[in-house]
DNA sequence: TTGCTTATTCGCATGATTTGCAGATTAGGT
DNA sequence: ACCTAATCTGCAAATCATGCGAATAAGCAA
């Protein structure tokens, strides 16, 4: 996703306005690689501004989405969360505490698919599950994060 | 997923009894190949067994899921999917009928994290995005499926 | 600054998927 | 044939997401 100063700039070039809401999840959204739900983001947004809709946070990221500047990822068949980071990469899910992590890939082009051979492939996704650095050290189990996986 | 007279063993070895909308599951998920949602098997039983819940249909699903007999995926955020098919494979998902097809990957052991290096996949699963030879192929559109794709 | 036009926000209703609950029913053994 | 526990069924409810209309406010012009 581009930076704030940048989606602004978009915005008033095809007409769109520049209200506080979405200044406020341009900032919230801004190198986020916590792969944050919609009612995620609601809440951090409204800390920053009470009386924010629930609604409006959706309809945000659906046009940002839409626009081209925001990625979707679900896992697990949980709730559909947002990823700014648009460039080539895939993720990993830690079954112990939820977090996802942007991972890049060695090798990707070696993979092919053996059977069928009649299947056209124009992306793949790699999703891995396992346990992050975090929750594999034995140490200071005290901030770790919570499981924040939906389901 | 077992067959289904080795379902039903499983299930009077363990105490569970035999019921008729079970056996209409077992076959219907026997060697099902289409990945159907909880709503498509409820659809097809119906016909063949009117008055059959659409809560037995998911009770039954669940079960045999934790069982360890039956696989869910799910696809760009859809409704969950079950997969009878519990060798190690992955998908390809059709972008224009929305089939999805299992297939087997050559030199998935190749693929490897590059970053972050602290995470330690316990598993690793790959989905096509594309189109299935059924759709690539320009003559006869007529006997294309439609679309299931529910998202 | 004031006013106008139209995009946006907001709250509520609705839809889709899935699970919880409780009473009615039935499988399977005695 | 009878008993008892497992199962089925229908409905309420939870979760996630979108449609809709009225109220509001951004951006522009005078």
């Amino acid at each position: 996703m581009r930076s704030p100063e940048q989606l602004v700039e978009r915005f008033r070039s095809e007409g769109l306005k520049i209200t506080p809401q979405r200044q406020l999840l341009f900032s919230l959204l801004h190198d986020n690689a916590e792969h944050p739900t919609a009612e995620a983001l609601y809440t951090t947004a409204s800390a920053q501004m009470p009386g924010i809709s629930l609604r409006t946070v959706y309809q945000t990221l659906t046009d940002l989405t839409e626009m081209g500047e925001l990625g979707q990822v679900t896992f697990d068949g949980g709730a559909v969360r947002f990823d700014p980071n648009l460039t080539d990469h895939h993720h990993a899910v830690c079954d112990e505490c939820g977090a996802i992590a942007d991972v890049s890939i060695d090798h990707l082009d070696a993979v092919s698919i053996s059977e069928p051979n009649d299947f056209s492939p124009s992306s793949t996704s790699v999703v891995f599950h396992g346990t992050c650095a975090r929750c594999a050290t034995p140490t200071s189990n005290l901030d770790k994060p919570t499981n924040n996986q939906t389901k």
